[in-house]
DNA sequence: CGATTTTGACCCGCGC
DNA sequence: GCGCGGGTCAAAATCG
């Protein structure tokens, strides 16, 4: 990448992008992505105007220094936005010299271009997001035909007629751009989000990356407050799940000590309401150690209830009111009474819940005592193959590996859903935005509810190659799923990671730095990421990734999220599932069996608690 | 007999 | 204030 890009990509936390922008500009392959320009190619909406020299490329950077909050007459002026030399030269040092001289002719062309030859037509559909390509087109024909009125008044009145449905054309034209500059400004939104949650992760890593960790993983379940000697270690996975849930987990277990302290008469009453959570820190930022060790937290018989607000400090109202527990919410088809996740639950409670007619479980955490993680199960009353799982809260002990995948996944979407849902100026939370964010490779398999009372994201792992629902090119996220013939993930199942894992991945990456700006030139469509992940392939994404998956802990952490998202490995439409966990691990001698006892009643005597170890 | 599940009751927040 | 629904408790039942 040319030096005077201008670019300030921190080349770790853009590892994702590739991901990210692929999954919107897909139908591209020369794309660059400079922060605050976005490029993108309108060759195919030329179609109608380059029938005289091959289509050119134009590459029409649009600024986007916008926020959230922009709306349509920021996009109209973008066009008027000139792009600094920097970017310039970035894009130059991208492409051919033809396509670096375009992005000035196309900020000329609000200027009319009269004079330029027609080719230069080109430049006056491509570039004039709004607007003046029709006025220019008129005054060029009438000018240059300087005909007199008399003469030839049919003629030019038929050119008029010409000219406006080629007026009509452009208008129609010029909306269609407009759209695509929406797009691509939500899109630079999602990028930008996703990108600061990533450095703001990788800030956090670095804050505490270099522990090692074990030895302070039962005392500190924050890990900010966590000091450590050097990490040494190679990418050992974690043993907690990352307590980025800050709002959702992290302040879970600080209002289960707080309410502890208070049970009221008799029973506890004290529940948790969003707004008890103590919302002093930021999103995502992890505070102080919760004092889970001093409460018996969800104890087998006495489980603390939230405390009242009494208790808790003052909270601003409106940090409270995004600071509500996050929760990820799991769709997979499975007809185990249970997704394997590799923890440990034990049932408290069932419910029918309003509007399904399957009841509702209810489970808690029994890996340690105190741990405050719960979840939910419920099948899908559309689909009853479909088993809803949503998970609440953050592990505060060590997790087997088989438990490890989920729980970074799970707790990575909650993250970065709380991350996204920090205060902002109009308390608006747009669901496709963080849905891009979280799954920026499949959004359409990743829903965000923001709707009370708690935030939450749906990894949807149930959908088929339809094509209704993937109008994308192949998403490499289902292949492995649905199509016997890639099978490649039973060999490599780091195939999945940019999409399934990848904040997990990267949570666990201690391999920040790795992706130099240029990789940003090798950024690859999402449907050869996978591809990308060989050996052969010296792309240093993918040379982390093998790294990754070559230890062996992490493929079993891997292998163990792999079966729970497919879920019931004998049921699945194709029979390949099964052998998934045991051809990626030897480590998980249990996730691999997700132990399909026929029982298909989500109420029968499912034995939920070992469903996922070694004992059933 | 201990661990776990079941299940009715209870608590709480929210909307009307 | 009341009812509804979600979430949890805890005694009883069941399991291994």
């Amino acid at each position: 990448m040319a030096k005077g890009s201008g670019l300030s990509f921190d080349p770790d936390p853009i590892k994702p992008i590739p991901t990210i922008l692929n999954s919107f500009l897909e139908p591209h392959n020369n794309h660059f992505y400079p922060r605050n320009n976005i490029f993108f190619n309108f060759s195919s909406m030329e179609s109608t105007y380059n029938n005289r020299s091959p289509p050119p490329t134009i590459q029409f950077p649009v600024n986007l220094n916008c926020s959230t909050t922009h709306h349509d007459h920021d996009q109209e002026q973008h066009h008027h936005i000139r792009p600094d030399i920097d970017e310039m030269d970035f894009f130059a040092d991208k492409k051919n010299a033809t396509n670096s001289e375009e992005p000035t002719t196309a900020n000329d062309s609000d200027r009319k271009e009269s004079n330029t030859p027609p080719p230069e037509l080109d430049f006056n559909i491509n570039t004039a997001l709004h607007l003046l390509t029709a006025n220019t087109y008129s005054d060029q024909s009438l000018v240059d035909d300087g005909l007199s009125p008399n003469s030839d008044d049919k003629r030019i009145k038929s050119e008029l007629v010409v000219l406006q449905a080629e007026l009509e054309r452009m208008n129609g034209e010029n909306r269609l751009l407009r759209d695509m500059l929406n797009q691509v400004k939500n899109n630079y939104n999602t990028l930008q989000m996703h990108m600061m949650t990533m450095m703001h992760q990788q800030q956090q890593n670095q804050e505490s990356g270099q522990r090692e960790g074990k030895s302070e993983e039962v005392k500190h379940q924050h890990h900010n407050n966590q000091n450590g000697h050097g990490g040494g270690g190679q990418v050992v996975p974690r043993q907690f799940m990352d307590l980025g849930l800050a709002a959702g987990a992290a302040s879970e277990a600080e209002e289960i000590s707080q309410s502890s302290s208070e049970g009221r008469s008799g029973r506890e009453k004290s529940r948790s309401p969003a707004n008890n959570i103590e919302a002093g820190s930021t999103c995502g930022i992890i505070r102080e150690d919760s004092p889970e060790k001093e409460s018996p937290g969800w104890g087998p018989n006495k489980i603390p209830r939230l405390g009242n607000s009494s208790t808790n400090k003052p909270v601003d109202q409106a940090t409270e009111a995004t600071m509500r527990k996050a929760r990820v919410s799991v769709r997979a088809r499975s007809e185990a009474p249970m997704i394997t996740d590799g923890c440990q639950w034990r049932k408290y409670g069932q419910k029918m819940a309003k509007g399904n007619p399957c009841p509702r479980a209810y489970y808690r955490c029994t890996m340690a005592a105190g741990c405050p993680v719960r979840k939910q199960v419920q099948r899908c009353a559309e689909d009853r193959t479909i088993l809803i799982t949503t998970y609440e809260g953050t592990h505060n002990h060590p997790l087997p590996p088989a438990a490890m995948g989920m729980a970074s996944t799970t707790s990575s979407a909650a993250r970065m859903l709380l991350s996204g849902s920090m205060p902002s100026a109009d308390g608006l939370i747009n669901p496709n935005f963080f849905a891009r964010t979280l799954l920026p490779c499949s959004s359409s398999m990743a829903t965000i509810s923001a709707s009370a009372p708690f935030p939450t994201v749906t990894l949807d792992l149930t959908q088929s190659p339809n094509p209704l629902q993937f109008p994308r090119p192949p998403n490499p996220f289902q292949v492995p799923f649905s199509n016997p013939t890639h099978n490649n993930i039973l060999a490599n199942p780091a195939a999945l990671l940019p999409q399934i894992f990848g904040q997990a991945l990267y949570n666990q990456s201690k391999f920040s730095g790795l992706q130099s700006s240029q990789d940003l030139e090798g950024q690859q469509h999402p449907s050869t990421m996978s591809s990308s992940i060989n050996p052969s392939n010296h792309n240093p994404l993918a040379d982390t990734v093998n790294a990754l998956t070559s230890d062996p802990n992490f493929t079993a952490a891997l292998a163990a999220a792999i079966t729970s998202l497919i879920g019931n490995p004998g049921q699945s439409s194709n029979g390949t599932n099964n052998t998934i966990a045991t051809t990626t691990t030897p480590a998980n001698n249990n996730n691999n069996s997700v132990t399909n006892n026929g029982n298909n009643n989500s109420n029968g005597n499912n034995k939920v608690t070992n469903s996922s170890f070694p004992a059933n």
